[in-house]
DNA sequence: ACCTGAACACCGTTCAAGT
DNA sequence: ACCTGAACACCGTTCAAGT
């Protein structure tokens, strides 16, 4: 089964494909190699080898994250809508979001997103380094409580979860005596969105209050 | 080279060892075997295979987070500490707390932190579901801040980084036109130990604020 | 109850050889 | 310029066999 002529390209479409859709533990250059119908020594000739072909995908990535665009009329809002367009921008590649991640690009993937964060943070007007610690607090939020949310959905089961743990009376009432709804809003599961709406407006809400 | 009998636990020390100093992918039951002076399927005989072996450092590391105590006069205060508490904890066992996390036993490892921060937060005058949310968003908070901040660590060499991005005249002109001082800023590499004091702070501000 | 080596099915990578 | 199979050094795991 040759094929007429392997591309780079065509390598990197498939592996992307794996990455994507089983993560990059799934792709081993024999398996792609058997996707592409080649050899797999063919592939080392095409991107070089493993540790490169990851490289090229993580390349990829970065430049997809498109520029998020403000919406909102105060700057507070505008800031959280970023927020959120980020967090939606990562939530749609959580594979190659973890492999730029851990190749370090993370800061060069949100320059757009820094950017837009900059222009609001001034707009509000913050300056100097008071408004470089609040575009940075926003930005470390944001990917912070995505990398929290990502884990979470991937292990479900967490045994025991926050459920079972404030289910112990003992437990709960040495922390909070008297509040049983407390109690029963942590035994049940985070909403996320709900919890990062929240998260963002709080800290955008200090960051951009008048007294430092 | 037989030894006279090996144990469980020394299987667990040796690896707990070498996940501590090389990371979970260092982490071979080959070359466990060889640090142990046994043959590799020994070890199967104690700790059943690898994915139980990893199981167990996890479990071990969840019991050894110990309760963080708060302190400080104002529960403001006491949530912040507990925070920085957390934080060191979690940065002093990155490894594990990487294996922990995906696992899905983050919420567990917490407990006692939750539990403290369920008080506080009480003394503060929150009740039910705002208090849980508040819980909450603090937890996410600090857990998003190290786990971002230790990939930073991990990668210093961000290409390029935000500093070579700032240093270009025209984006940084875009984003906010009159303001060296904040480009200067964020040329600069961030200061994690600050950034962390000033978002908690911050958000924390926001949380107990008395206005929902 | 505990340990062993042989064997299996997987890896990534190199290299000489083909066209 | 592009592709190939053979080979090497690594994995985790199983299993029958030892004591």
């Amino acid at each position: 089964m040759a094929r007429s002529s392997l591309t780079r390209e065509e390598v990197l479409a498939a592996a992307a494909g794996l990455v994507r859709q089983h993560g990059p533990d799934a792709l081993t250059m024999r398996k792609l190699a058997a996707e592409l119908g080649t050899a797999v020594t063919s592939i080392y000739w095409h991107v070089g080898n493993r540790e490169q072909l990851l490289d090229a995908l993580v390349e990829r990535t970065v430049q997809d994250m498109g520029a998020v665009r403000p919406v909102g009329r105060t700057p507070a809002e505008r800031i959280v809508s970023v927020a959120r367009g980020l967090r939606r921008e990562l939530r749609a590649r959580p594979h190659l979001i973890a492999m730029v991640h851990e190749r370090g690009l993370t800061e060069r993937m949100f320059l757009p997103a820094q950017q837009a964060l900059v222009h609001e943070v001034h707009a509000a007007g913050l300056r100097g380094a008071r408004a470089a610690d609040a575009v940075r607090a926003v930005q470390f939020q944001v990917v912070g409580f995505v990398l929290v949310e990502r884990n979470r959905e991937r292990s479900p089961a967490q045994s025991p979860a926050e459920t079972e743990l404030w289910d112990d009376p003992a437990a709960a009432g040495a922390a909070a005596p008297d509040d049983p709804a407390l109690t029963h809003a942590l035994t049940r599961p985070a909403d996320p969105e709900r919890l990062f709406l929240l998260s963002v407006r709080a800290l955008v809400r200090s960051l951009l209050a008048p007294a430092g």
